[in-house]
DNA sequence: TTGTAGGCGTTATCAG
DNA sequence: CTGATAACGCCTACAA
């Protein structure tokens, strides 16, 4: 077999078929008048050459990639890969490739999201990854884009988001009806999604006459909020009394928390309480199990998909904002459930 | 404003710096000489008009993507989410993009394949999740291919595995200083990585005299795992006696097995051992926490992107075949652990 | 040191 | 119905 390494070009189909490349990228793309019996040559010379069009031409001359790319801020942790789950599902449905990105860790973000941009026709972009200039500057060259988990609106950007605001207020009242009222709050955050959850459980407990706790800082990982449990459960640190429930930016941080507790030979809910947020699987699964607000992660990059198909094929021309509701998950890691077992 | 929605092409940028298209692209490229005080105008040119070349254009002049493509079969859970990980770091640091392909649920995969095939100067496929007949076409085809988690070698790729005979010797071996007999394997397969596990374990179990059980198939989920656990451990479906250690293909599988078990009333590992494999995060944070066997998955696709590129750039022109060495993580799923505790 | 012109592989617009 | 031919945006011999 003389496999050649190059794949067929459109010329060398027209030439075998004997007829033009005009004629072939019609027969192929069925976009003009052909007739029949010149198809079945045309189509019978490219299943002889194995013809494939070359992406790269039919971009170029099309105008279009069909990709879109995804920006993360990292791709570690089951948060994103469910949303990537989600968006590549949908994407692919629709005919698009997805070209990933994780700024964590790299210097040059700028540049990256830039070549991104040369690659696709529209781009998903986490909050919080990239620069609002440069995401400005993206926005401002035409290019479709859908901002995700972000809390300001960007100009002619889509956002989707999950809700924050209300499942949070949730959460603290659930907390408060547990009868808690020294509050830690894990994972500092001066924008985007966590912060509505701090302000959110913030105003709650003012409600109640207490004053909020600021947010304490720390890595989204579970050795990062091991490192703060530690820190929030050790007498020498504190001047007042040990927290009674600390509340985890996500459930990575609490479970790193729950392990710092176990070290210090806390038990939990009974010295202190914690909670997570995302719903993880090790949430479910963790000793004891995490009380957490579930949040769509699929269906987050599923839809941001489709709202970013809308805006490439142009089906909409003003921008959209959706807010996908999340379910507080009441676990053992709260506390025992007076109410429940009433 | 007056924003340009179409990005500036090299014919502006040189006749707004008085020069031809050859000087600025040399100008830019650094590919020949140019004067200082041209190449001045030609970077302020571009500057003034936010030049980016298009990619479409330089991909088709130079016959490079500068992207390389990942195919998994599926997304979910934190397995594959590592080893992209891994992959899109080392990829990004080498200057290429990272286009993600999920055959999952997909109908026609190999057009899939071969459309991702036509936007990339190389692949990453995982294996049993394209057809051979396919991977051998795009093997064929001259396109540079990297085999993860494949048994068998395909011709011109490159092969990076973990370790899974030894590592599952020694899995079986620990069970059975456990004093364990009765072996269930759940989540059968009949080729890759899974099938080489339970054939070492197979072997071990018969040279102490013990008839290796058939590998139960199920789904590779939590769900998948509680559902063949349900089945497993009751008494209706076996005529022999019930299980005392289930070993299961990976960690998601052993998961909810343990859900299973404790919705029998069973204990873990008082009436039944479970372990799992992988080392996924929830593994560590389950009650009881799991023993299992870590893959190195980031660096799996780490070593993968860089075999790759090695390839693309034809650093080496035969095949490599990397084994990546695993480690036995014993925690209380398995029992107490009378050497060590002695 | 710089410019001209051909090529990369399609699509699409015109004439025929 | 079919065939030239001009884009699309860039790179790079080859000439000047």
């Amino acid at each position: 077999m003389a496999n050649s390494d190059e794949s067929a070009t459109i010329y060398e189909v027209a030439q075998r078929a004997g007829v033009s490349i005009a004629t072939v990228s019609r027969a192929l793309r069925g976009t003009g008048p052909v007739a029949a019996k010149t198809r079945e040559r045309v189509l019978r010379a490219v299943e002889e050459l194995r013809f494939t069009p070359s992406r790269l031409g039919v971009s170029l001359a099309s105008g279009r990639h069909a990709a879109n790319g995804i920006v993360f801020p990292d791709l570690s942790g089951p948060y994103f890969a469910e949303v990537l789950l989600g968006y590549e599902e949908v994407a692919s449905e629709l005919g698009r490739s997805v070209i990933v990105l994780s700024t964590r860790g790299r210097a040059a973000v700028p540049d990256l999201v830039r070549d991104l941009a040369g690659r696709v026709d529209g781009m998903v972009i986490f909050g919080q990854t990239v620069r609002d200039e440069v995401v400005a500057e993206i926005a401002a060259s035409g290019m479709p884009l859908v901002m995700i988990a972000r809390g300001d609106a960007v100009a002619g950007a889509d956002v989707v988001a999950s809700e924050n605001t209300e499942s949070a207020a949730r959460l603290a009242t659930h907390l408060l009806g547990h009868g808690y009222r020294n509050f830690a709050l894990a994972g500092g955050h001066d924008q985007g999604d966590i912060s509505q959850r701090w302000t959110s459980i913030g105003r709650v407990l003012a409600e109640h006459g207490i004053t909020p706790p600021e947010p304490s800082p720390c890595e989204f990982t579970v050795d990062g909020g091991y490192a703060l449990g530690r820190y929030l459960l050790s007498a020498h640190h504190h001047s007042g009394p040990r927290p009674d429930v600390i509340v985890c930016a996500d459930d990575q941080v609490a479970l790193g928390v729950i392990l710092a507790a176990e070290e210090r030979g806390l038990s939990i809910p009974g010295d202190v309480a914690v909670t997570g947020w995302d719903d993880i699987m090790a949430a479910r699964h963790a000793r004891p199990a995490l009380t957490t607000v579930r949040q769509p992660m699929r269906d987050l990059g599923a839809r941001a998909a489709r709202a970013l198909d809308e805006l490439i094929n142009g089906v909409r021309d003003t921008p959209s904002s959706q807010v996908i509701p999340t379910e507080l998950v009441v676990r053992a890691s709260c506390g025992s459930h007076p109410l429940e077992e009433a």
